[in-house]
RNA sequence: GGGCCAUUAGCUCAGACGGUUAGAGCGCUGUGCUGAUAACGCAGAGGUCUGUGGUUCGAUUCCACAAUGGCCCA
């Protein structure tokens, strides 16, 4: 056998045999180390933290980020993909605490920070078995031998030359934060952990009266929710075009926005109006003086966020406990005031509420705010507001220190830079992530933990000089007895005391922080080269990518940590284009998640489906950045729907080319001489080729899924279908020839294409049909270039004509079908409409596809099908009821049945109406009188579809009748060899006998005609006439005549 | 509360720079093929293209508003 036979579906287990192939010869190696000297094609692998498991939505990442650079490489470009994993960071953190049973902050102390960190950087590669298994199983190509690993201490100390150039720029700075906040954690919350503790909730509504301090009896009325923050009060907030009203109500004065005077229950007179504008700068008592407040504070100041949908227009800002609060604070210069401790208790500056819960003073301040007569009225609100998710405390908004780099000073060029993007799809771009863009606030980098890369930040404890370290040789020379072996996290590195210029000794500590880890990740596009510190023209020939691609959850993330580290140290963005991908949600439309248990297990589909099922399940059928329905019934149908479709032909092929040891290397066939269905095939196959070029291009990933199955299916359900027969003949007829070679090439050039999709039945068909017959070819078709359109072959007319034969053939097998006549019953026409010339020319010139097909003697060509077409006309009974003839209603009905209804037609077409004589008078009927049925020929079964018309013979004549049984008998025969097992190339006898006498005529004169025909089909050498029935035969039932077969192998 | 996206057949999804009759797969019904065969083909039924307004000769497509769902942010 010159190929191997394949299976007849597709295998794991053969997916696994190539694995290991591809492992054994380094192919992934190899594809890259091949385009050497090549163009680049730069992609970045967003990196995966290792310390969870592998969940579906990373099966569709890793294979569209698969997808693509296998393209581009066989496209011809060098595609180098170097991985990563993100080690740092809180989740870890949480992990190992679980781990061990660790509460909180003190409890990490408590059990040691040194051990602590170990066990974190222990926990960070637990998953990593899992990541290689499903990356290896699924075919992901990415070179995981050297990827880059944030918590490495050449990755450090790349991030932190990038911090201390940051620095170096007066970028990077110590403020505070207004943070969400767990009281009872100790700990800030990432806005991550705070979405998931949203919950419906009750808090105090309460309207406060501000006395102003120029204007006796005047009051700015003010609401909130958290009376416990009126103790930190230091302005109030008004809109500057807002409408204000001063408002007289019993003996004071209140103030407040006009489109809220509702709350006044329409009580009290206006006697003033005005805008915002002019009250600002106006001062007020303050209610509490627990603070002194280090700044000027208590006068009203102007916010854009003041609004007159709720509360009274009059915004109580209290900058430690809020971030709009916060940042007009820092606009307009007003102190901090924070009695507040790390606890959520007051301190014990407020004297009388000292140790008290904060959330537990609000009813104390609000006696007493009412015992001052400040308090106007108080109520309860319902509202959504975050708790914690571990322990469902109420979260506080607190303002904690924090280290910042001022992306709001480069916002511009942020801004800038990511108009240099091409985003998919493109709505992101001036969507999301612009809108994310436009509200940047400046980034704080620092976090209170352990298990991240340590902020360089040295501070001087007699002097305060700051320093922050640019590289490990900086440390170590300013540094007092740096270890040799420094390992660069916590504890270690805090144990380094750098020597302070100006007091000339070794009193410069680490401040305690560690750096956020999606600065991290943020940084790889330099840090996984460890540039500057080597690698310069690695990195510079690997800068900007071409490409990255993660899930829309990176918007916030990745995609802006990666765009914002870049803009500060290199001025671009640091990618060209991005992907952004959709959600994975499970059959009902719900986001996979572990919590809500409807995680499929990929590694299982993997095993049952195959790899290159899944994989074309997650390219087809909807655009990557869609919401995504994952399911099992995805997968089987892509399977099937695809690859099984493909697998088939290639076995088909196998299965004829071995019979006749076909060797495609001795042939060089021209293709102008080969039949127009291989010619048209071959067009296929090159306007596809181009097809998923141009999708791919432009990351039009189903667009090219949609192209190849519609080329599969051709392949199989007309190409195989339509030339099923040549196949089964001799090479030395040069058909015969012509077929193998064409579907040897189509098959040969289309695994090629389909290569960078399901890349090991591609593999599978390359290495059995090429590899096996051309030592010299590529040794893998994954190192092979993809298929460039040859113009030359593609012949739009052909694809054209071929278009109208196949719809001609559809539309006689629908009439087929109407008129219940099956296709082994011979008819004698099929009569098709043609629009002009070229149609005309095409049913000629191809017409034999469609008789053949359609088992019909000849397709005829017409200008339309009006000689076919009669009319009917009706009487509208009740229209003519109703009119002035209604007494002539049977005579109408005899006439209108009896006239010509086409004559009819035509008259109301022109005239509007239509008359006749009855009894003398005359009587005219109006066009909505008559009904004209259209009425087809009885002979006839039309069809149509858009401009064409077809009209199939159902008249059978004798002889059409006698070729049926002809058909019919050898459809029984051939099932009869195959149900006893016959070879297909077994000679037979054949002996039959018809049981009932009066049939038997017909079936003689069947023989007499077509015995021949049914011998050479059936390979049966002798056919003969039983006269008694035998107890070896078999009844089948020919078109309703019951014959008895006898079929007997002949000797050979 | 804000931003973005979606809403097309029973289900999952395409699509149309606005134009005769809006497509595919699955499912359903019918049927065919039987030298690719525990595979497969074909046909049929099935749609007020979420709703309401507007622009237009013409809107499922463009615009506005609304409803529902999703994501992100508060």
């Amino acid at each position: 056998m010159l190929f191997e036979k394949p299976a007849n579906t597709v295998t794991p287990e053969l997916e696994e045999k190539i694995l290991k192939t591809w492992e054994e010869e380094k192919t992934f190696q190899k594809s890259v180390e091949n385009r050497e000297g090549s163009k680049k094609f730069i992609f970045y692998e967003g990196p995966p933290t290792a310390n969870g498991t592998p969940h579906p939505g990373h099966v569709l990442t890793k294979a569209i980020k698969d997808l693509i650079p296998r393209y581009k490489t066989m496209k011809g470009y060098q595609v180098p993909r170097k991985a990563g994993w993100d080690t740092h960071g809180l989740p870890v953190e949480l992990e190992v605490e679980k781990q061990l049973g660790l509460e909180n902050k003190q409890d990490i102390e408590k059990y040691g920070i040194e051990k602590f960190i170990k066990k974190c950087r222990e926990s960070v590669f637990k998953y990593e078995g899992e990541w290689r298994e499903m990356v290896t199983r699924g075919g992901f190509w990415i070179d995981m031998e050297s990827p880059y690993i944030t918590c490495e201490n050449n990755y450090i100390e790349t991030v932190w030359w990038m911090l201390s150039e940051i620095w170096k720029k007066g970028m990077l700075y110590e403020g505070h934060k207004v943070v969400p906040y767990c009281p009872r954690c100790g700990t800030a919350l990432s806005s991550h952990e705070v979405a998931q503790g949203y919950k419906e909730a009750e808090d105090p509504s309460v309207y406060i009266k501000f006395a102003l301090s120029e204007e006796e009896n005047t009051y700015f009325l003010v609401w909130t929710t958290t009376p416990w923050t009126l103790i930190s009060n230091v302005a109030l907030a008004v809109g500057k075009d807002v409408d204000y009203v001063k408002v007289k109500l019993d003996n004071e004065y209140l103030i407040l926005a006009k489109a809220l005077l509702r709350v006044l229950d329409g009580k009290g007179e206006v006697v003033e109006e005005f805008k915002g504008e002019s009250l600002l700068g106006k001062s007020y008592k303050p209610l509490y003086d627990f603070v002194k407040p280090s700044k000027k504070a208590h006068f009203v100041i102007e916010a854009d966020f003041v609004s007159t949908e709720d509360g009274t227009g009059i915004v109580h800002i209290a900058p430690a406990f809020g971030e709009d609060d916060y940042r007009v604070g820092r606009e307009n210069n007003l102190p901090v005031i924070q009695p507040v401790d790390s606890e959520g208790k007051f301190t014990e500056e407020v004297v009388p509420l000292k140790g008290t819960f904060v959330k537990h003073a609000d009813p104390a301040i609000m006696a007493n705010l009412k015992e001052r007569n400040q308090l106007f009225a108080s109520g309860t609100i319902k509202h959504t507001y975050p708790f914690c998710w571990r322990c469902s405390s109420p979260l506080l908004y607190y303002a904690r220190h924090s280290w910042f780099v001022q992306t709001t000073a480069m916002k511009d060029e942020i801004l800038k830079n990511n108009g240099t993007i091409t985003w998919y799809p493109g709505h992101i771009k001036e969507g999301r992530f612009l809108n994310f863009l436009e509200n940047m606030i400046d980034w704080a980098i620092s976090r209170d933990r352990y298990w991240g890369t340590p902020l360089p930040i040295w501070i001087c404890n007699k002097c305060e000089h700051m320093h922050v370290v640019d590289s490990i040789a900086t440390l170590r020379e300013m540094g007092d007895n740096v270890p040799e072996d420094l390992e660069l996290h916590r504890p270690y590195i805090d144990a380094v005391k750098l020597k302070c210029p100006n007091c000339d000794e070794y009193s410069m500590e680490r401040v305690p922080s560690v750096l956020d880890c999606w600065f991290d990740s943020g940084a790889m596009h330099t840090a996984q080269w460890h540039y500057p510190f080597e690698n310069k023209d690695v990195f510079e020939s690997n800068f900007p990518a071409d490409w990255i691609c993660e899930a829309v959850d990176q918007t916030r993330g990745w995609f802006y940590s990666l765009l914002v580290t870049s803009t500060f140290l290199h001025g671009v963005s640091p990618y060209k284009s991005v992907t952004v991908l959709g959600l994975i949600c499970d059959k009902n439309g719900i986001k996979m998640s572990k919590s809500k248990g409807n995680v499929l297990d990929t590694m299982k589909l993997f095993d049952t489906y195959g790899a290159d099922a899944v994989r074309w399940s997650l390219y087809s059928g909807t655009a990557p950045w869609n919401t995504r329905r994952f399911y099992e019934e995805a997968i089987s149908d892509a399977q099937k729907r695809y690859l099984g479709t493909l697998q088939n032909v290639y076995s088909f092929f196998v299965l004829y080319a071995n019979i006749e040891n076909f060797n495609p290397v001795e042939y060089n066939l021209p293709y102008e001489e080969r039949p127009e269905i291989d010619r048209w095939i071959i067009s296929r196959l090159n306007s596809v080729a181009g097809d998923v070029s141009e999708a791919l291009d432009k990351y039009e990933i189903v667009r090219a899924t949609e192209k190849m199955e519609k080329f599969v299916d051709d392949l199989s359900n007309w190409y195989v279908r339509r030339c099923r027969r040549r196949f089964w003949g001799k090479i030395s007829d040069k058909d015969t020839l012509y077929a193998f070679t064409t579907l040897y090439e189509v098959l040969v050039e289309f695994a090629k294409i389909t290569a960078p999709f399901t890349p090991f039945i591609a593999e599978d068909i390359y290495r059995n049909l090429v590899m096996r017959v051309n030592k010299d070819a590529c040794e893998s078709v994954h190192l092979c270039d993809f298929p460039e359109p040859n113009e030359k072959l593609i012949d739009e007319t052909l694809q054209e004509r071929m278009e109208l034969v196949m719809k001609a053939v559809r539309l006689g097998r629908a009439a087929r079908n109407v008129s219940e006549l099956k296709v082994r019953q011979p008819l004698d026409e099929m009569r098709v409409t043609v629009a002009n010339d070229f149609e005309k020319e095409t049913l000629e010139i191809m017409g034999g596809l469609i008789d053949e097909e359609l088992n019909v003697k000849k397709v005829v060509p017409v200008k339309d099908l009006s000689d076919l077409i009669g009319y009917r006309a009706k009487p509208n009974f009740s229209n003519i009821g109703k009119g002035e003839f209604r007494s002539f209603m049977p005579k109408i009905k005899a006439h209108l049945e009896t006239a010509n209804a086409a004559i009819i037609k035509n008259t109301l077409e022109h005239e509007g109406k239509y008359s006749f004589e009855a009894d003398g008078n005359t009587v005219v009927l109006q066009a909505a009188d008559i009904e004209i049925i259209p009425e087809p020929s009885t002979d006839y079964e039309i069809q149509t579809e858009g401009t064409m018309q077809i009209a199939l013979s159902k008249v059978l004549t004798d002889n059409l009748i006698l070729e049926g049984y002809s058909r019919e008998i050898v459809n029984k025969i051939q099932n009869l060899r195959k149900e006893q097992d016959f070879e297909v190339m077994d000679r037979i006898k054949v002996a039959y006998r018809v049981t009932e006498p009066s049939n038997e005529a017909k079936i003689a004169e069947t023989f007499e005609k077509f015995g021949d025909y049914i011998a050479n089909e059936t390979l049966a050498i002798d056919i003969i006439k039983l006269d008694a029935s035998s107890k070896d035969a078999l009844v089948r039932d020919i078109n309703g005549i019951d014959i008895e077969f006898v079929i007997s192998k002949e000797a050979n």
